[in-house]
DNA sequence: ACAAAAGTGTTAAGCATACACCCATGA
DNA sequence: TCATGGGTGTATGCTTAACACTTTTGT
């Protein structure tokens, strides 16, 4: 990742004088964060309408949206030339949560839905001959419509989940750690709405739960579900997504304001001082979690 | 945008001498490790035998065992003389699990049966006049017969968690999150039998369950259910807890060794370099935790 | 009228809960 | 034989899952 890269050439150039090997290896290692962004891809765009219908027609194949990732081409050694997680430094003037958005910010100019710390990866094995580093890796949802715009830059490209290049250091672990936590939390919080926009209708949402979980739900039944959870508001639009009767349109109000399992999300004051920062008010009010642990 | 961020602290940290306030602000903050232990209590430790009969009299309170947390006396300032969460450096050479087994192990002398990473608190606010600081916190639970001990040290103590005293920093807030989790994790996870010793009879455990999610369970359907998961084995002893029927006692075998929720766990590689390192094998066959996320 | 998707109803199976009951043991 | 905890059985209610069905719309 990048901030790998960089602690790595500052440590050469500081001149700190490690003596040899074993100083440094018991050196404090340096911070940095990372961040595993997600969104829905283009694939199957319910907007894009013929690829629905045809898509359907597939037999086995699922006919889901995928998810889709950026990533950053390395522009140092070690892994120069691989691709990578975006990242950057911890500034301690500013939250973890801050440096995260501020990261994804920056290397993807994408404005997220949701954003949770992750886990912290370190230790030794990790470094591949940078200095050592130790990883606040946090993970966000971005919308359909932010994502939509999907600029690959020169050094950032989208990649989907299931067809990821090779990655620099433990990244492509960290990525499916992230998978794993998102297919984990999908099943008892509300992540899912953040991948759409804010509004959706009932398909769109049950589209979303079937391409991440893996596994087809009655749509009957997942309506029914959803609706009796009363977190969904209907807006009192209607949409044609396809030629035919047109669905009813929704918002995600959470009932409850409950915590998602980590602390510092019972606001989203973070965030929130990002969003002001930028002066884009508009996530501030995306991210207000609302789940169990 | 990165690279001018990287430019921007390679300059900072070049000189080391931070020349005012705004520039020690912006340098990156320093990183430590701390651990939540957790240990049921000597309130109604079964051993005792007579306390338990007597404790079953009263009415309203609940005769369950506590969780206690052993906490060490801060030497320095800021908030010198508070209570605080055992903590220590990052050691480049050791993974984050190793470094929190060791600061578990220098301040206490345990042996943990069950150690995971909690969450990475930064930020700030929370220095408090001290240097901007990353602490990566895990949470620990010891066993029983371990923790009986109990020895208070002239700098460390253990609390009872509904009789913390004041705490630096954050660290109130961070060991309500530990327990948090801990509630949320014994409903779908074994941690409970982690409190325990290697074995247990059912009703040590029930007793653990209650005391935990502080709500009281049906020990019939309690038991049905431990047992038709399948990670109970009869080890084919009986023991006497009171004076009456003597009780099966069961050791924990999980049969499908799934995740935890967290990366690194799938094996308890970090631990056992640990234990190998200190010769305590014993610990490393305990930790091998299987759940879900 | 027909096709396709939106949306509703109905029923069976499974699981959790409550609690009645029998069993084993030492005093 | 009695008290106490160990351990089992069983009825009830709620949630889930499966799928048949009705409604709405454009062609």
């Amino acid at each position: 990742m990048l901030s790998d890269q960089k602690e790595y050439f500052t440590g050469k150039r500081q001149g700190m004088g490690f003596g040899n090997v074993s100083e440094r290896r018991s050196a404090p290692p340096q911070v940095g964060v990372s961040v595993v962004i997600l969104a829905l891809g283009p694939d199957d765009m319910p907007e894009h309408g013929a690829t629905q219908a045809e898509s359907a027609e597939t037999g086995a194949g699922t006919p889901h949206s995928r998810l889709w990732l950026p990533l950053v081409k390395r522009v140092r050694q070690p892994f120069l030339g691989t691709w990578a997680l975006p990242g950057g430094d911890l500034r301690s003037d500013w939250s973890l949560e801050q440096s995260a958005y501020s990261a994804l910010e920056s290397t993807t100019a994408l404005h997220p839905r949701y954003l949770e710390q992750l886990y912290t990866f370190g230790g030794p094995e990790r470094s591949h001959g940078g200095l050592p580093m130790v990883s606040v890796v946090y993970w966000a949802l971005v919308g359909q419509a932010e994502a939509a715009h999907f600029e690959d830059g020169d050094n950032v490209r989208w990649f989907p989940e299931d067809e990821l290049p090779p990655l620099a250091f433990d990244h492509r672990e960290i990525i499916d750690y992230a998978l794993l936590r998102l297919r984990s939390k999908i099943e008892y919080s509300d992540v899912a709405t953040r991948l759409l926009g804010p509004t959706f209708t009932l398909r769109q949402l049950h589209g979303v739960y079937e391409a991440i979980a893996g596994e087809s739900l009655d749509l009957a039944n997942f309506r029914r579900k959803m609706l009796s959870s009363g977190d969904l508001e209907d807006t009192g639009e209607k949409v044609r997504e396809g030629r035919q009767r047109p669905a009813a349109v929704y918002r995600y109000v959470p009932q409850l304001p409950a915590h998602t399992g980590t602390p510092h999300e019972f606001d989203g004051s973070g965030i929130a001082a990002m969003a002001k920062r930028n002066e884009r008010k508009d996530v501030l009010a995306a991210l207000s979690p609302s789940a169990q642990i």
